[in-house]
RNA sequence: GCGCGCGUAGCUCAGCGGUAGAGCACCACGUUGACAUCGUGGUGGUCACAGGUUCGAUCCCUGUCGCGCGCACCA
């Protein structure tokens, strides 16, 4: 192995090794186990946000692959409709051209290089992170069979009446020509304004003012409403009023839904283009006038001076003329969300257009009932208040599209404008032909569905339905869904409805809500901010004219370029050091906390990447002491720091299972990152030098200390093999074979990998509270020694004997036994127990857990202000400790009140102070005699 | 307006009724054969604030303040 992790050495290697063995297919003989991949939009390439997802994904996919599950970790992308469609329209954009010049079908064809271009990243990426997603089962949203799944449940939905196609307002993006569904619609907060517009009665009795924060829909207004209950207008309810500008006679109309402390209290009603407008014209039987078109610009249906305008210039316009009839009464400014269509930011126009809807109360009710009964479970549980909140409010979902990309509606329509849903045209021939008893000439809607009717599929149409194959009976229901609480009501909600409906079975099991990763400050990762970082980058690394570069090319606002260089050149003043897919990995499972959003701190990854060089040099330390040995054969003896360290590993196996059971990735990780670091290496292979290098120790001995390096080596790599595969195969490569560990191969003739050896049990490593009390004292000797040395500036070079005493004679035997560990480890000549006879020289004192360590030191008679300031120090922290304790002990009722077991343990540690401070005040008088 | 989350060391975050933790940063010392991507020691905190429950509260409850998010309203 070479001196120095790196990282671009292994990593590509083993993942092609890995993937043309074919070892990410389910093959286990146990439990199906299976994760969906959501599936990443073809737009572009992986985010963080995939990349943290799908780390814990491949995290899950790899434990249960190595626990011996049958193991599944489905891939694939979505077509994305919208968001491709506009990619794709951008770059015709900037060629000059547009997707209507091409015509649907060239233009469709474009997209679909695209997808073959974006899909190869994508694929790319997912390899460089080490995800063992099985290839050869990948899925596409527009493949055949699953645009065949998607057609089979449309026809079956509107055969059971659940699809149904009809004319009401909708959301209408004016720039991309489509209907969104209520999700889809961001609102915005803006600075608008309140015009209050006088609107004369026809009978001449007076006026009615009316607030608005839309003068222009006035064209298409058809009432004026106040509540019914108002005395100020109740007289004026039946009354006609003559609307400004077109001369046309509305009604004034009674409407509870009124609220009279806003404005005037008096409302305009413009059906065409407000949802609540809408429902109070239909209460009221008003006509309704649509007086935009699909551009949002004034129809013909206003009046001449107004046609063509587009709607925000018809706004002054219309002001200007109401101003010049002296017909605005008032001017203020007033807050309001704008409602944005979340792709184009366009401001959206309610607008009646013919459209496919999902009755979806019907399908919401089961739905709601999986997760109320926990056939499906949230974690962590507080999702799935939002999820009942959403579900118990959802209004049937708009699901046609005026888009190009997309799955085509199967319906199809005669010249009379009867409407056949069929699986294809035949058939749907066959339906008109059954009805009106002739063959027709039909055309086929031009719509497409949103993107999301197919998302909504995935779980099963991915695994081959409408066939009952045998993945769908294997692998469905799925076992847990790992994603953002972003996407719980676009995709999450709707997997459950339509899993129920079609499948009878619930998709998932589990969803795993996972945070969003943000920048270092907190913000959204986004390409109009230029706080983008690619995880490539984090595992390449990336200079900084690249990066800059990388950050400001292609953005939709080019004048953000200059902003977005100079915070990137501040924040990477060196550009982006190359850490590793397994640095990156372990840093995402480290963050992933519960129910909390993670800024993405480059501080961390710079620690965990040490700690894939820790562990290297860990690896390399075991083998060049073992590798020239037989360490399999041969009488093997124990030493107290193996039963040890075994006993530790133990416990770190039973800690990490626990924690990754519970999705605690963060502490699962924390735990490994401590025993490896904290026991293996800073306290165990310490231990081990002294017997290695010793020439007297038994070669039993010995052999037992080789055969524990390796054992707590193998099976750890195995422990952290799910969030660091790499570095893990590597080292498990040379190690495995070292040992007696019985490695499987499938078949037997196949290459070793430790992807397909069994997750470590407790059990293989039996807790050894014994070995786990004789190490305390070794511990506590050397610390104490490292702190006298800290303190007082002693080089860990300079030997010198130390005095001891002990909390009992027990601890004193252990020392005794381990003599030459301890000397060797704190290096130190000669170990004497302290009794009141011993005759000491100037010494400084350190009390570490009832131990007290003496170093005599000649130094100390030169300066012996130095120990006294340690010990004054030390006295008062333990007095301040005291204190606190005669204090709770002194409260009557904490005796009475508190168990047993606490009174108990107040009461040693006032001994132990006690004495503490016994011995300070001893050493303070010895040190204290040398300044004589 | 309703709901949710968060506020712990300079920074990023764990913890959670009984002696406040980690990484990074910082200070001092140190290259002996695993590792300077390192070792050893150290500095650093009224656990946002105020009440309450409790023998005991960073932790549980109530309220306040601050930050973020979702839903609803929005003429």
């Amino acid at each position: 192995m070479d001196k120095s992790y790196n990282p671009r050495d292994i990593e590509q290697r083993l993942y092609e090794r890995w993937e043309n063995n074919g070892w990410f297919a389910p093959a286990g003989t146990g439990q199906p186990y299976c994760i969906m991949i959501p599936p990443p939009n073809v737009t572009g390439t992986l985010h963080m946000g995939h990349a943290f997802q799908h780390t814990l994904m491949d995290a899950l996919t790899r434990l249960h692959r190595m626990q011996g599950d049958n193991t599944l970790w489905q891939q694939g992308t979505d077509h994305a409709g919208i968001a491709t469609q506009m990619v794709v329209e951008r770059q015709l954009n900037a060629a000059n051209t547009t997707r209507h010049d091409l015509g649907r079908e060239a233009f469709i064809a474009r997209v679909w290089e695209w997808k073959a271009q974006s899909g190869d990243t994508i694929s790319r990426q997912e390899r460089r992170l080490g995800n063992s997603v099985d290839w050869s089962r990948e899925r596409f949203t527009m493949d055949p069979a699953l645009s065949e799944a998607v057609t089979e449940v449309f026809v079956r939905l509107h055969e059971e009446g659940l699809i149904y196609r009809g004319k009401r307002l909708v959301n209408w993006d004016p720039v991309l020509h489509t209907a969104l569904s209520d999700l889809e619609v961001v609102p915005e907060d803006a600075k608008g304004h309140l015009w209050y517009l006088r609107y004369p009665l026809e009978d001449g009795s007076g006026q009615l003012i009316v607030a608005t924060t839309r003068p222009e829909t006035m064209l298409g207004d058809t009432a004026v409403a106040v509540h019914p209950e108002d005395e100020r207008y109740r007289q004026f309810v039946g009354k006609q009023i003559r609307l400004p500008l077109t001369g046309r006679l509305i009604p004034v109309v009674a409407d509870a839904a009124v609220d009279p402390q806003f404005g005037t209290g008096c409302v305009k009603i413009t059906p065409g283009h407000d949802f609540n407008d809408y429902e109070m014209g239909k209460r009221h039987q008003l006509p309704l006038i649509n007086i935009f078109d699909a551009d949002a610009a004034l129809t013909d249906d206003v009046p001449e001076p107004y046609r063509k305008l587009d709607r925000f210039v018809a706004r002054k316009r219309i002001v200007a003329d109401m101003e010049a009839l002296d017909l605005v009464e008032k001017i203020e400014p007033h807050a309001l969300k704008v409602p944005r269509g979340d792709r184009s930011g366009a401001v959206l126009e309610p607008w009646l257009t013919d459209q496919w809807y999902v009755s979806i109360a019907p399908l919401a009710a089961p739905a709601i009932k999986a997760v109320e009964d926990g056939s499906i479970r949230f974690v962590p549980e507080t999702w799935a208040k939002n999820y009942f909140s959403w579900m118990h409010n959802i209004q049937d979902w708009c699901i046609s599209r005026q888009l190009w990309w997309g799955h085509q509606i199967p319906a199809w329509y005669d010249a009379d404008g009867n409407i056949f849903v069929a699986h294809d045209e035949e058939a749907a021939q066959a339906k008109a032909r059954a009805k009106l008893g002739r063959d027709v000439t039909l055309t086929r809607d031009e719509d497409v569905l949103d993107t999301w009717f197919s998302s909504a599929l995935w779980p099963f149409s991915t695994l081959g339905w409408p066939q009952q194959t045998p993945e769908l009976q294997t692998f469905y229901p799925t076992s847990v869904l790992v994603t953002g609480f972003d996407i719980i009501f676009f995709w999450v909600a709707r997997m459950i409805m339509m899993g129920l409906k079609f499948t009878g079975q619930v998709p998932f099991r589990e969803v795993y809500i996972t945070g969003l990763i943000r920048d270092e400050n907190g913000d959204k990762m986004s390409k109009s901010k230029g706080n983008i970082i690619d995880p490539l980058d984090l595992i390449d690394g990336i200079d900084l004219e690249a990066l800059v570069v990388k950050r400001t090319s292609g953005l939709m606002k080019p004048k953000d370029a200059a902003r977005i260089e100079k915070d990137t050149r501040k924040q990477f003043p060196e550009g982006i050091a190359a850490y590793g897919t397994d640095a990156l990995r372990f840093t995402f499972a480290a963050l992933a906390t519960m129910g909390r959003d993670i800024r993405f701190d480059l501080g961390r990854i710079d620690g965990y990447r040490n700690f894939a060089n820790k562990l290297w040099n860990a690896a390399r330390f075991v083998l060049m002491n073992t590798e020239t040995h037989d360490v399999t054969s041969g009488d093997v003896q124990y030493s107290v720091a193996d039963r040890w360290i075994r006993s530790r590993l133990g416990a770190t196996i039973e800690e990490t299972r626990r924690r990754l059971e519970d999705y605690r990735f963060d502490l699962a990780a924390q735990s490994l990152y401590e025993f490896a670091w904290y026991e293996y290496c800073d306290w165990y292979l310490e231990f081990s030098k002294p017997v290695l290098q010793s020439e007297t120790v038994a070669d039993a001995l010995k052999r037992g200390t080789r055969q524990t390096l390796l054992a707590v080596l193998e099976a750890y790599l195995r422990l952290l093999h799910p969030l660091m595969p790499f570095l893990t195969e590597e080292i498990w490569q040379a190690v495995a074979p070292l040992t007696s560990v019985e490695v499987k191969r499938v078949p037997p003739d196949a290459e070793a990998t430790i992807m397909l050896q069994p997750y470590p049990h407790a059990h293989e490593f039996a807790r050894d509270e014994a070995a786990e009390k004789a190490v305390a004292p070794l511990k506590a000797l050397i610390l104490a020694t490292r702190q006298i040395r800290g303190q007082l500036d002693v080089p860990r070079s300079r030997q010198m004997p130390i005095f001891v005493t002990t909390p009992g004679d027990q601890e004193w035997d252990v020392i005794v036994a381990n003599g030459d560990l301890i000397r060797f480890v704190a290096n130190i000549t000669d170990i004497t127990q302290l009794t009141a006879s011993s005759h000491m020289p100037a010494t400084a004192m350190q009390l570490i857990d009832g131990y007290a360590v003496h170093a005599p030191l000649s130094s100390l008679i030169d300066d012996p202000d130095a120990e006294l300031s340690r010990l004054a120090k030390r006295k008062a922290k333990t007095r301040a400790e005291l204190a606190k304790c005669e204090a709770k002990l002194g409260n009557q009722n904490f005796v009475a009140n508190a168990p047993a077991e606490v009174v108990a343990q107040e009461r040693a540690r006032i001994a132990d102070f006690n004495k503490e401070i016994v011995q300070i005040e001893e050493q303070e008088s010895r040190v204290s005699e040398l300044k004589k």
